[in-house]
DNA sequence: TTCAGATTTGCAAACGCTTACATTTTTCTT
DNA sequence: AAGAAAAATGTAAGCGTTTGCAAATCTGAA
């Protein structure tokens, strides 16, 4: 930058002016000083600037998992419109390990970024200090609850659960069950288990099944599918967590000469892409993957121009996406 | 970091160098300052601290999307290992657009990061140039070939179109095809295209049939198996450049009515967790996504721990994954 | 006990920008 | 044309660390 400003002719402070707030400097400075600082290709030092400004262009997101599609759908979203604003994003993935969770947190808080966004609204003591500390915007993201941190964008996965008992009890299935991934860690599924067992019992009477899978992988599915028809023979519909349960069941079910949706329900959950090629294909409940990711963007691009934005809680809600399982 | 040295009764100079080259610092103050700092809640500040030092614990990683199964995979990888080392992680997605890239690439630069990944070996002027400037190793992941920039690790995806190839004649295959996603934008798929052709044209002297397909999901396997068979209804196997595309061919042709392996063989690409479910169990090509993320953490690593570590080209290879749909 | 050498600590100068404030130049009003 | 107000530019003080070098302290041999 001093080279530039040497080479234009003028003192550094209007070289950084005329690159972060040309309406600040002359026209033909301006240009004359873009030009050199073409024509020497020179590249702001983005550490320095972040260090004497206020705070990095850094923005810190923190999913449980990079693999999973609808993480990966939402981080794919948040990186380019992000991007076209000027903002890095550092990703950090925890794997549902809370603890793991606050040391990533801490290592991003210390990195001043202009955004935090974390997924869920269960976090550690350590995490709710630092991101309580943090002098930038918070946003829990992918799911709905009362008081949130700073803003929450999401929907209520127990009213995802609830949805699709509502839905069995309606086509008049009775024996039921949901299948669900890492119950023990996994927070959202856990919410949309319970609201399918409390609102299929509050509107039948009866108890649901409810069974945990190792993992949200297609062999799971086909695993789980199997102890469910070995612990209740007479099985008329299964609720999953993730599509690709179902899909490992579907599969399973086809060799086991089961037909779906004749002689077993199944219902998914997410609308992956996979869902809309089965055969038959699957009916499915759909949170707003997509939705998420642009208004949290939205949200935060806002608030960082208009520091006076209020926080929001936003419940993006949840669809059931009729096909052809159920 | 003033204040805890203040508290502690030294210099920040020695709480600097407590907290970071802890055996300079003589026992008794290390335990005090460290005892201090941890009561304290002190968190040092990343941004001020990349830039008093050389350069910063950040890694920039691009690739060209997040949602690609195969590219999320090595970036599951190399951010738990990262991490580990205390390195963060810039993820940027250029979508297979090399402008793009270029100003990723740059942006990336401007971090004084320890070292810059990027996939593929094709890049445009500036991409090489920003990337030959850098000040840190730079590794092109995904695809083997000579003369890396500077560290290359990956496989050969000709050689990958060419043991497809190689594998249908040995099975007395003789009208094929080899259906790939965005063959105009994705060097690596046009890589195993030009294998498989020039190989199979090669041993049998026949010409097969090579298809583009709009995307890489499933729905356009579906619509690529009703292209190839429009063209050449006597079509023994094709060979697809992503198992998805197989798999949305499987569904396809099981609508059809049409028979794997038996009347159609299917070979895949990728060997994805779904591969391994399907009816029948897809054949497959595999790349080694996970030996690369470990590849290139590690070399990095080393690179970074011992500066004169001489860069290398690794081809990792592929492997054929025989199950039941070839 | 003394003193050289090793170890530990502190001082202060970067690192490359941004920005409040002061100064200079330009523009406008009368 | 003079003076006030507005706009453009420069000066310099940070931003919170790291680190080379000097100073102080400690260690052990003579």
């Amino acid at each position: 930058m001093e080279e530039v400003a040497k080479v234009a002719g003028v003192s550094v402070a209007t070289v950084s002016r005329a690159l972060r707030t040309p309406d600040a400097v002359s026209p033909k400075l301006r240009t004359r000083i873009e030009e050199v600082s073409q024509r020497l290709g020179y590249a702001p030092n983005r550490i320095a600037g972040s260090l004497a400004g206020a705070r990095s262009p850094l923005i810190g997101v923190i999913v449980p998992s990079l693999t999973n599609s609808f993480f990966a759908g939402t981080l794919d979203q948040m990186t380019t419109l992000f991007e076209a604003s000027g903002y890095q994003l550092m990703i950090g993935q925890h794997g549902y390990d809370t603890d793991r969770e606050e040391r990533i947190v801490a290592a991003f808080a210390s990195w001043n970024p202009s955004a935090l966004i974390v997924t869920g609204r269960r976090h550690a003591r350590g995490t709710l200090a630092t991101l309580s500390a943090a002098a930038c915007p918070v946003v829990e993201m992918w799911d709905h609850g009362e008081r949130p941190l700073d803003s929450g964008i999401g929907f209520s996965n127990r009213a995802a659960g609830e949805l699709a008992a509502r839905y069995f009890v309606e086509q008049g299935l009775i024996r039921t069950a949901f299948v669900g991934a890492t119950l023990d860690k996994d927070d959202r599924a856990r919410a949309r288990a319970e609201g399918f067992k409390d609102t299929f019992r509050g509107l039948t009477g009866l108890e649901p099944l409810i069974l945990p899978a190792g993992s949200r992988e297609l062999g799971e599915g086909g695993a789980a599918l199997k102890r469910v028809i070995a612990r209740q023979p007479e099985i008329q519909a299964i609720a999953f967590s993730g599509d690709m349960l179902a899909v490992g069941a579907m599969f399973e079910a086809d060799r086991m000469g089961l037909s779906i949706p004749g002689e077993l329900k199944i219902l998914g959950y997410g609308d992956l892409e996979i869902a809309r090629h089965t055969n038959p294909r699957l009916t499915t409940i759909r949170p707003p993957h997509k939705e998420i990711g642009e208004a949290v963007v939205r949200h935060v691009l806002e608030r960082l121009k208009t520091p006076d934005t209020p926080s929001v809680n936003l419940d993006l809600g949840v669809k059931l996406i009729l096909r052809e399982t159920v």
